[in-house]
DNA sequence: CCCGCGCTGTCACCAAGTGTCAAGGAAGAC
DNA sequence: GTCTTCCTTGACACTTGGTGACAGCGCGGG
């Protein structure tokens, strides 16, 4: 909880910039869709041009899939912070808990936003990679939990997947509801199906069912 | 099994000309990486025009990912074609390991481009957005099985997801391990992790544990 | 007052795709 | 055999995302 060092007037300005772009890109996007849009009208909307909006974003898609970044970290957080006697299912809950509380939080801001990135293939794919190296942080967090070497048996990875997939499918079932679900409640439901394996000792705790092909 | 109806002529110069394109491009892939070559070398090494490359595929990526498809239909058919009796994590299991037969099938050929897309952003994020859509493919296999109705409830959707998670760990592993590792083994390994919670009764099965946040 | 530094716009450029059109070649109709 | 038709291909122009290079401008410090 550390205070933010120095918001730097030049640091300020530059947030302030970026702001008013990724408004008139959002707005841009909803009304015309993410594909239709070009990357110079919404520099000319903002009334900078094409070289300059691509300082402040590394692409099209930075502008929309930029705040996922902080979701990542987020989720790191939580987990890290969670009590170390929690079962693995309650903790992992809680950290998709983080993520999906900071979308609910803005609640119509991000219902948009989230429903863009899931309408849209090359948003979509972005959002998939972030994940994909999500389930890499969390594992690792997850290793260090239970005191395992990351590299040894594949447990660790597939709990980080488990979560996340709950996380995807309770987005896609809110943005698809059009926020009429509850995010809670769904993730409650999805962590439900999940638990089972969460909550089963890493180790051994397998009749490793090697039945007929 | 019905045997493919009339291989036209043109039908197989069509292939003949997309495989020599697939060989030289995964070639200059191989020692250049993706992102260094330009479908103009491609076209030109080849012979032909960068027009005409883009009439045999889609894109740049679609030369490497297009084997991706025939790899869910796989899934979903081996899924469709488990008998009614078998347990989820055993169908699941058997579905995936048909995937990965697939890939490991043709080893060495198939393990340098499982290696290309797994190590190239663009790549991979194709690849997760077809897995994506495995996944609701076979939640709707999967919930037709157990006779649930696909909206109700995320079960099969999660149960989905995490045999694809499996998959995807799978892959990783057998690519990280340049092949050393043996597919079968580690799909196992993955699928001991998860069988609790895909065997688990579907629908309400859960003291639903509410726990403090 | 001038100097340097950072931000910005302009311009040129590359690569991925796409539309259009005209030429060529194979297959069928007469 | 020839004519016609259709399909494939190449050539060319164009749009869009993204980058590099350079020149101008504002601003604070000397």
């Amino acid at each position: 909880m550390t205070t933010a060092p120095a918001p730097s007037l030049a640091e300020r300005k530059r947030r302030l910039v970026a702001d008013e772009l990724t408004k008139a890109a959002l707005g841009l996007f909803a009304e015309q869709g993410f594909d239709a849009v070009t990357v110079d009208e919404i520099a000319a909307s903002t009334g900078i041009s094409k070289r300059t909006f691509f300082r402040y974003f590394a692409s099209k898609e930075d502008v929309v899939v930029r705040f996922l970044a902080d979701l990542g970290s987020g989720m790191r957080a939580e987990l890290a912070g969670r009590p170390a006697g929690e079962s693995p299912s309650t903790a992992l809950r809680n950290t998709v808990w983080a993520a999906i509380d900071a979308c609910a939080g803005h609640a119509e801001q991000t219902l948009r936003v989230v429903q863009l990135i899931l309408g849209t293939p090359a948003l979509r794919a972005r959002f998939l990679e972030h994940q994909s190296q999500w389930r890499e942080d969390l594992a690792a967090e997850l290793a260090d939990r239970l005191g395992v070497d990351p590299a040894t048996g594949l447990h660790p990875r597939m709990a980080a997947g488990m979560a996340l997939t709950a996380f995807d499918v309770v987005l896609q079932c809110w943005s698809a509801s059009d926020g009429a679900q509850d995010p809670a409640a769904l993730t409650d439901q999805a962590f439900a199906a999940i638990a089972p394996a969460l909550d089963a000792t890493p180790v051994d705790a397998t009749p490793v069912d090697t039945t007929p092909r």
